[in-house]
RNA sequence: CGGGGUGUAGCUUAGCCUGGUAGAGCGCCUGGUUUGGGACCAGGAGGUCGCAGGUUCGAAUCCUGUCGCCCCGACCA
């Protein structure tokens, strides 16, 4: 015969443990490997679906909540307006914009199933991954004046996006929970001034919250535009390296981190001797070059790699001892580019790779590139040693300004770590981060292909100047747990704990004990606290393990033990430490406390 | 997509190499003893061993295919 429970009458905004859904796991699920995302588990925040899709437990949506209404707070205060956007987007909008080619693989198409008669046509609808294709044509339709600027419009909804790899739980999602916003200005400079308006937003936000993420500068990648920052929260499970110099506060992703390598005042050396054909049999690797018998050092060897940029090659020359950074690349204005294979190589150089060169007259094809892109670091060989375009010859004695045919210069070098600071000169740092935001100041990219265009009191007609900017609600969750987390579960900062205080009552069949519960949970929820009551028949040691592995911040224990004293024990999630308060002065205390706490919501530093 | 790994009860897993039709812990149900840091005793329910072929008298185990998931790389909030 199954038993149900009768419904309790207890109402109110306070949780009864026993009546909600919290279902913490004693042991780690198989498939998470980082701490976040086995707490996130244990804990009862999340549960997965698929790859890269995850079901929102309460407790988990009760901070994915909480954070949205930080953000919507700080981004109102801001100036920025909410609105609400389809996630099915019509196709033609994509097709329309200017990066259907790059973004279209990572896109979910959602065609009507019916008949399947659109079987490997274009698809009809896609799920949108972000929502520039969709705001910009609004924005066109709507706003067409400069007294209706600068406006800025944001959302917090879900994307979708095919992730070649989900990862690490709600860290890189499928289906996942973003703000982005979308701002429209009259010219560069309001644009400015709007980003750095989002800029501060986004400070403050992510401090609200009690995450330390930091602003480093960034790439923009497939997004265009022209300069961006993203804000990381350092981890050694990101993704992404950090390139820092303490000394000067400089702060940039790995992708877009420079340095002082090539010194401003450089003077380029003077060739060495002519050109002279080194035999180099068999040799296709800057590291035999580096051996016996040859002995080049990687530092003064020519890397020579070849790209297809829109169906053209082109060369990217580099050091020997560098790593090309290919996001780098983005700089030079190709829509897409690629390494180019082997078959596309040799009957533009004629040679195959690995005896490559860029030494004037030595390339079979010249007229067939695109374009040969130095980076800058090249200036520091003097002498060097390069291939010759012929299949085990190298040349020996290259000069950069001599021999070299550069179409131009640049920064396409991967940044190490202990190089000179771009600002200070110091030595760089490295350290892994998660990205939780990203802004762009975007440009005119977009506006001027959906024609968004606003008329001036001049009567003229211009471009509106796009920023765009995203803040990962999932993953910033999931950021929070992992930089605060202990080994008994996580340790919630107040702002974002999905309750604030947790009372813990170890006698609930004691009438006394849960009075005293309701009324202290009462004096706390006056005080602005969120309040979950743990009226399980359940052993102290059960409740206590729970409590540190949901991580409420702050946690009052009514016992039997207790009672006799004349007190209810409370303890930080925090610290170790617990305080006996007694019984006259704990719903006093309590407010207090939550006060205190709420009070204090600043990330430590 | 390339490389590596893995799939056995709700969860964590043993068994697989060396074929003989599945075992434990947690959780769950019943009863009892307990009761301040994941209790104990007794009893019980729960598994098409991812799926599909094949080999074999016989397959969780061997072979082939396929799918899911996890990790490393490219991509991103």
């Amino acid at each position: 015969m199954p038993r149900g429970r009768l419904a309790d009458s207890f109402a109110g905004s306070m949780k009864l443990w026993s009546l909600y859904f919290i279902p913490t796991l004693k042991e780690s699920p198989a498939d998470a490997e980082i701490a976040s995302h086995k707490l996130l588990v244990r804990a009862g925040l999340v549960r997965k679906l698929g790859g890269g899709l995850y079901t929102y437990l309460p407790l988990g949506l009760r901070v994915m909540q909480k954070l949205s209404q930080i953000c919507r707070e700080e981004l109102d205060a801001a100036g920025a307006i909410e609105l609400w956007m389809p996630h099915l987007h019509p196709a033609e909008n994509w097709q329309q914009g200017p990066r259907w080619p790059a973004a279209r693989e990572i896109m979910f198409r959602a065609d009507h199933a019916g008949d399947g008669k659109r079987a490997g046509r274009e698809p009809e609808f896609v799920l949108g991954p972000t929502h520039e294709e969709v705001i910009t044509p609004l924005i066109k339709a709507e706003i067409t004046s400069y007294r209706d600027l600068p406006k800025n419009f944001y959302q917090i909804a879900t994307k979708f996006r095919n992730e070649i790899r989900p990862r690490y739980g709600l860290m890189r999602a499928r289906e996942f929970v973003m703000m982005d916003a979308y701002s429209f200005d009259v010219d560069d400079a309001h644009a400015i001034a709007s980003y750095q308006k989002m800029k501060a937003a986004y400070v403050s936000f992510f401090r609200r919250i009690g995450a330390h993420a930091i602003a480093v500068e960034a790439d923009t990648g497939v997004m265009g535009g022209s300069f961006s920052h993203e804000f990381m929260v350092p981890a050694e499970v990101g993704d992404d390296d950090v390139i820092y110099c303490e000394a000067s506060g400089y702060a940039a992703n790995r992708e877009k981190a420079t340095s002082a390598l090539v010194p401003a005042d450089l003077v380029d050396a003077a060739p060495e001797g002519a050109l002279e054909d080194l035999a180099t049999p068999g040799v296709v690797t800057i590291a035999a070059l580096e051996a016996a018998p040859y002995s080049v050092p990687a530092t003064a060897q020519f890397k020579t790699l070849v790209f297809m940029g829109d169906g053209k090659p082109f060369l990217v020359i580099l050091r020997g001892c560098d790593e090309l950074e290919e996001a780098k690349l983005g700089s030079l204005g190709f829509t897409l580019f690629r390494p180019a294979t082997p078959d596309e190589i040799e009957p533009v150089m004629g040679a195959k790779p690995g005896s490559l060169g860029a030494v004037r007259g030595t390339i079979k094809n010249p007229s067939a590139l695109a374009g040969v892109f130095a980076d800058q670091a090249i200036r520091l060989i003097g002498n060097g040693t390069t291939g010759a375009n012929r299949d085990g010859v190298h040349l020996r004695h290259v000069n950069v300004t001599r021999d070299l045919a550069i179409t131009q210069f640049g920064d396409f070098r991967r940044v190490r770590p202990g190089e000179p600071c771009p600002l200070s000169g110091q030595p760089l740092l490295v350290r892994r981060g998660i990205e939780v935001g990203h802004i762009f100041k975007l440009g005119t990219k977009y506006s001027e292909r959906y024609g968004a265009v606003y008329t001036d009191d001049q009567k003229q007609s211009h471009p509106m100047v796009m920023g765009c900017y995203g803040i990962g609600i999932g993953r910033t969750l999931q950021a929070i747990i992992e930089q605060s987390h202990d080994a008994d579960g996580i340790v919630w900062p107040w702002a974002v704990a999905p309750f604030q205080l947790l009372i813990c009552v170890l006698d609930p069949q004691l009438p006394e004990a849960m009075d005293l519960a309701k009324q202290l949970a009462a004096a706390a929820e006056g005080a602005g606290a969120d309040v979950l009551i743990d009226d399980r028949a359940e052993r102290p040691g059960v409740k206590f393990k729970d409590a540190d592995l949901i991580g409420v911040p702050l946690r009052v224990t009514i016992g039997g033990k207790g009672l006799k004293e004349g007190i209810i024990e409370l303890k930080r999630r925090s610290a170790k430490d617990v305080v006996k308060v007694p019984l006259a002065e704990a719903g006093a205390q309590l407010a207090a406390a939550v006060r205190a706490a709420a009070g204090s919501t600043q990330a430590p530093a």
